[in-house]
DNA sequence: AAGTCCGCCAACCGCATTGTT
DNA sequence: TAACAATGCGGTTGGCGGACT
């Protein structure tokens, strides 16, 4: 017996499958269920994990009671249940991140995974397919082609840099504007008021904290990563090609490399592309102007 | 208001790999 | 070391909800 044959042949001791969202587990003849996890199936495979730990899934359903594939449980429990799973949208700094290694890795969803805490391989799959395949979609361009490769590098990733950095720069403005304001109050309830003197950022740089090192912990957990790609963009953004990108981190003409004759394709593609991005705060109209004056 | 479309994402499936007996 | 079980991974699907007509 080959490994396929012994692998099918688990599976089909494992469950058959009927039409009705149910399935049996011919051992155990109990009746196994799929699609959407209840509340009380959430709290009882919670419950039976705080007490007796992970692992061994197949039997861990077993014993909860739990009318699920062992694989089932664990995929409940790892993407949604586990406490440190992280919510929310996709960061600035995630995106980033991703588009980098993703460009590294290609598809190994779980390795890309591991270097970002908190999000899994599922959801980061996802993002892929709905946010960054859609833009090659509606650039009609493949994922994999080198038109649209550039496009993520030369433009997408260096605006989600200039994205952070600005982020970054006022949140110290917004920091250093409430140390200012607390230092007078405090010294204004000393009733050490001085006539006619402000305090200035200057004077407060030393009290002031960098939003990137006590706020964000995606951008310390990277700085503490061995391949530290965050950082790598934001210090040596020439590693985009000196030829490439301009000290504002801007494009010089002619780097895209579209053909003359799809120019006016890519125009019109690009454009809409920008339309449509805004939602996804990766681009504005400025971005749009810019790009085309490139294409121009 | 009702119907349709579409994007998002949780969950499933098949296969590969790793662990255990 | 072969057989089997458990786990991991990546591709795909289907349901839900919001937007649109």
């Amino acid at each position: 017996m080959d490994h396929h044959q012994h692998v099918n042949f688990n599976l089909r001791r494992e469950i058959i499958s009927d039409n009705n969202n149910h399935k049996v587990d011919e051992d155990n003849n109990m009746d196994l269920k799929s699609g959407s996890w209840t509340v009380e199936e959430d709290f009882t495979l919670m419950n039976h994990i705080a007490l007796h730990g992970e692992g061994r899934w197949n039997s861990l359903a077993r014993s909860a009671g739990l009318k699920r594939t062992g694989k089932s449980c664990r995929l409940r429990w790892l993407n949604y249940l586990r406490p440190d799973v992280r919510r929310g949208n996709i960061t600035l700094e995630e995106q980033l991140l991703i588009l980098e290694l993703h460009s590294r890795w290609g598809n190994r969803w779980s390795k890309i995974a591991q270097h970002l805490p908190g999000r899994t391989d599922n959801e980061i799959k996802n993002y892929w397919r709905t946010r960054v395949q859609k833009h090659a979609k509606q650039l009609k361009c493949d994922v994999n082609s080198k038109q649209f490769k550039d496009t993520l590098r030369y433009l997408w990733m260096p605006r989600l840099v200039e994205r952070i950095q600005a982020s970054s720069n006022s949140n110290n403005e917004v920091i250093n504007q409430q140390s200012i304001q607390q230092k007078n109050d405090k010294i204004i309830s000393n009733n050490n008021i001085i006539p006619n003197m402000s305090f200035t950022q200057e004077n407060y740089s030393s009290i002031t904290t960098t939003a990137a090192s006590s706020e964000n912990s995606i951008g310390t957990q990277i700085s503490d990563m061995s391949d530290n790609c965050y950082t790598n963009y934001h210090i040596n953004q020439g590693d985009y090609g000196e030829s490439l990108i301009s000290p504002t981190g801007y494009i010089q003409h002619g780097a895209l490399d579209f053909s003359t004759a799809d120019i006016d394709d890519n125009q019109q593609n690009m454009s809409q592309l920008l339309l449509d991005d805004v939602s996804d705060n990766l681009w504005n109209i400025e971005d749009m102007l810019f790009l085309q004056q490139q294409l121009n």
